[in-house]
DNA sequence: GGCCCGATACTCT
DNA sequence: GAGTATCGGGCCC
């Protein structure tokens, strides 16, 4: 199976970030794969970000941020949430993309269980961890190893016309400039529709 | 569709 | 002890 190297990875965050979208989330159970396209993807950026978790430097939660392009970076928040990010630049600078959106693909029965029948299964990133069934155990993965049962196959390049850059979600009290970066990418409604997928996003 | 709010436990101060 | 890169239910359009 065909996954993203990790030259893909060590490259600036926002590169990553804008390229992921359109390309196959892939994780493979017991021999059966769980996939989507990734359809919003959002950029954290050094220790001087000051929304990124690294601005307080390298603590256990952050370390993952450090090592090598390519790792995967699992966090918990809201007393119930996991998340799901891919390290990005080079080994010992603290970089993210953490996915915000998926558009379901192979796998839909297993993700509507996990997800309690409910309608939406992967617009939002708790949504796509839980979805997937990642949690703490897939902190530190390696997406790059060719052993590896989660990883990005290359999939449809998404044209810029289909792509919208905004602000970061979530943030609350982030000080500028960083608040207001368009460090968040997103293949636009219009363009989910020129995709011809039909989904709850 | 929208807004409001509570749940819930981990991380760092 | 405060803050949190969210979600879903209740309610109202």
């Amino acid at each position: 199976m065909p996954r993203l190297p990790r030259s893909f990875f060590a490259r600036p965050t926002l590169t990553v970030a804008r390229e992921l979208l359109g390309q196959r989330l892939v994780k493979v159970e017991r021999g059966k794969r769980l996939s989507g396209l990734i359809s919003e993807a959002e950029a954290y950026i050094g220790e001087e970000d000051l929304a990124c978790h690294a601005k307080a430097g390298r603590t256990p939660r952050t370390d993952v941020m450090y090592r090598k392009p390519g790792s995967l970076y699992v966090y918990f928040t809201y007393g119930m949430h996991w998340m799901m990010n891919i390290v990005t630049e080079r080994e010992g600078f603290p970089a993210a993309v953490l996915l915000r959106g998926m558009i379901p693909d192979e796998g839909i029965a297993t993700m509507r269980r996990r997800r309690g029948r409910r309608d939406h299964l992967t617009d939002g990133p708790a949504k796509i961890a839980e979805a997937m069934g990642i949690d703490k155990r897939w902190n530190g993965i390696d997406l790059c190893d060719p052993d590896s049962d989660l990883f990005i196959e290359p999939c449809r390049p998404v044209p810029d016309s289909l792509v919208g850059a905004a602000p970061r979600v979530g943030l609350g009290g982030a000080p500028e400039p960083w608040l207001s970066q368009p460090w968040n990418f997103s293949i636009t409604r219009a363009g989910l529709v020129k995709w011809g997928q039909h989904t709850s996003l």
